[in-house]
RNA sequence: CGGGGAGUAGCGCAGUCUGGGAGCGCAUCUGCCUUGGGAGCAGAGGGUCGCAGGUUCAAAUCCUGUCUCCCCGACCA
């Protein structure tokens, strides 16, 4: 590719709405332009990054047996209807009526459709185990998009479903796509976790999610540093305290704690740690039922946990005037004893082994010393409702600690079990002629949100430092001086024999100063740069330069070429 | 949806408080010059100041409304 026949308008200063770097550097890089909020032009320069990742998904989705289709991106709404999720999905589901006042929707994701055209098609159990696959736009009304293509309304996702005949046949389509995941992330030389996730508004028994290793992530996920256990934050698991040493209970009292709410106050003013203090959190289903949670005063709450653990379908803080109706008391002195109203009190597993804790008086300006489980208050159930931290145990093994990430999702696989086909009734005949409802599995991989995050991940001051399988081309040669006839001829000269041997090849042909080309060069990514200049050609040699490493050789033209196609193919070879 | 901020040339911004010539840097175009890390000189083009209404002799500037975008939060494969 000629350079100066291209598209790439890069940028020289930071745009001033883009906040992180990947989001800053696709716009510098002239790879994406926004149209609207979450909305994206995808330039040349990026859609060949995205066409890219798009084929690693392909090859390694075919070879995992999964089988490629497309589906309409506006759907009708009588399937959401069925699957009763019209009502459930909220304002992310865009909607809209056609001329003859038909309601659509653009569709944020495709368990309807498919399950409808294979309760149509799939009818035996002979047809299964089956995968379909689609590389597609979606569009979600996100409440807030940002960060560029990491969190877009519209965004081109890969996903698919499989269909199996019960349920150790799905475990097994999942172990597959789970596979297929692993090697896609190598491929691309990303460093990710794969790690235990709730499975939130999609459903099913039990999901991972896909994480790539970032600062800038929106999750925070832990992994133990000795076995393979690694979850999101969301769903970690806390392991339940060993029975702590019983401790003499002292006397409980009351003390006057004036307008210290929070527990940072209340510990430092009693001259405490913040582990001596028990927090205690009111809790909203939305639908008027309250439940009071009990808390280790450095620990945080984890909703998910205390939603799933109530059987809720919605968890939010209680408002200062529900919880003056609930406890009578104002919010910083909140506390179990003599709460106005009868809501269930819900306590993390490690209150359990608290003894002569401060906990709120539920009284304004008024915590208790001292106070003991059974002896002072009563708890309803304990659960685990916290926050895993940095340094906990891990739950699986013996020694291990857990460590704690930021990491951006870019893949999430799932076990939907019959959730979907049982409302879309997808039902098969099994051996015996005997109707039975089809298992499911769904499996998503964010297309430019792993670009996105490859870029997060590879990036240093002067710009993107694409991994070869996803860069857009995998070398450059730059001509320093166009109006050298020598240097011209033997820049084209590698080009095409670079050209030849099937690399993608950038040819910065431009008539500008070499300052200008490097920049650019370096700002967008390309692996390998073989730079022509008279100087070094006078010797016959040009320079080969790597952009990770920024290691630099004056090479023989010949062996410039070589070594140029060794590191791509390299870098290019699937693994077994 | 709550809180905060911003819309002035393609990009980054000043000007708004205190009303009266629409400016600066980069980019673009022309010419000269230059060619190993975003050069230099000279010249040129480009903006209904987000939109609508109001006040005024006069509005980018004051008032009202409205739209869009960004950040934080809640929310979210």
């Amino acid at each position: 590719m000629l350079y100066s026949r291209y598209f790439i308008p890069t940028v020289k200063e930071t745009p001033s709405d883009a906040e992180v770097v990947s989001h800053q550097l696709m716009l510098r890089a002239g790879m994406i332009r926004k149209l609207s909020a979450g909305i994206y032009n995808y330039l040349p320069l990026g859609l060949r990054s995205i066409r890219k990742f798009e084929n690693i998904v392909r090859e390694e989705l075919n070879r995992a047996g999964a089988i490629e289709m497309l589906m309409p991106s506006v759907q009708p709404a009588e399937l959401w209807q069925e699957s009763g999720r019209w009502a459930f999905y909220g304002k992310e589901l865009l909607r809209f009526k056609d001329r003859k006042e038909n309601e659509f929707c653009m569709g944020p994701t495709h368990e309807e459709v498919i399950t409808d055209m294979v309760r149509r098609e799939i009818k035996s159990y002979r047809q299964m185990p089956v995968n379909f696959y689609q590389i597609q736009t979606k569009f979600r009304d996100e409440i807030r998009p940002r960060f560029g293509l990491m969190r877009g309304r519209e965004f081109i996702m890969k996903d698919a479903y499989s269909f199996d005949v019960d349920s150790s046949a799905a475990d097994c389509s999942y172990e597959k796509m789970y596979q297929a995941y692993i090697r896609i992330f190598e491929r691309c030389g990303l460093n990710f976790r794969a790690v235990e996730a709730d499975t939130g508004s999609i459903g099913g028994s039990s999901s991972h999610e896909f994480m790539v290793l970032a600062d800038s992530g929106e999750d925070a996920i832990v992994s133990c540093h000795a076995c393979r256990y690694a979850a999101n934050v969301e769903k970690a698991e806390s392991r339940s305290p060993h029975t702590a040493k019983v401790m003499e209970m002292l006397p409980m009292e009351k003390t006057a704690t004036p307008d210290m709410k929070s527990i940072a106050d209340v510990a430092a003013f009693l001259g405490l740690t913040e582990d001596r203090t028990i927090k205690t959190m009111v809790y909203s289903s939305g639908t008027g039922e309250f439940v009071m949670a009990l808390l280790r005063g450095d620990h945080e709450l984890n909703e998910i946990k205390l939603k799933n653990c109530m059987g809720w379908e919605e968890i939010v803080m209680a408002t200062e005037e529900e919880i003056l109706q609930v406890t009578g008391s104002p919010v910083g002195f909140l506390g179990p004893m003599d709460i106005k109203a009868r809501v269930p009190v819900i306590a993390d597993l490690i209150v359990q082994t608290m003894y002569n804790s401060v906990i709120g008086a539920n009284e304004k300006d008024m915590h208790l010393i001292n106070a003991n489980l059974e002896r002072d208050f009563h708890v309803d159930r304990f659960a685990d409702i916290r926050n895993v931290q940095a340094g906990d145990p891990c739950p699986r093994c013996e020694s291990g600690k857990l460590e704690m990430w930021r990491g951006i999702e870019v893949g999430h696989v799932f076990k939907l079990g019959t959730k979907y086909s049982k409302s879309l009734n997808a039902t098969y005949l099994d051996a015996n002629g005997k109707e039975q409802i089809i298992f499911m599995g769904c499996y998503g991989i964010g297309i430019g949100r792993t670009v996105a995050a490859a870029i997060e991940q590879n990036h240093d001051e002067n710009g993107i430092i694409f991994p070869v399988a996803l860069a857009p081309f995998h070398c450059s040669v730059v001509a320093v001086n166009t109006k050298d006839a020598g240097v011209m001829a033997a820049a084209e000269e590698i080009y095409l024999k670079l050209e030849q041997a099937g690399l993608e090849v950038l040819f910065d042909d431009r008539d500008e100063r070499p300052g200008v080309k490097f920049k650019d060069n370096d700002l967008i990514g390309i692996p390998l740069r073989i730079v022509v200049g008279s100087k070094g050609l006078a010797e016959g040699k040009v320079e080969l330069k790597l952009r990770k490493t920024g290691e630099m050789l004056s090479l023989p033209i010949e062996q410039a070429i070589e070594q140029t196609i060794q590191v791509v193919q390299a870098a290019l070879t699937m693994p077994e």
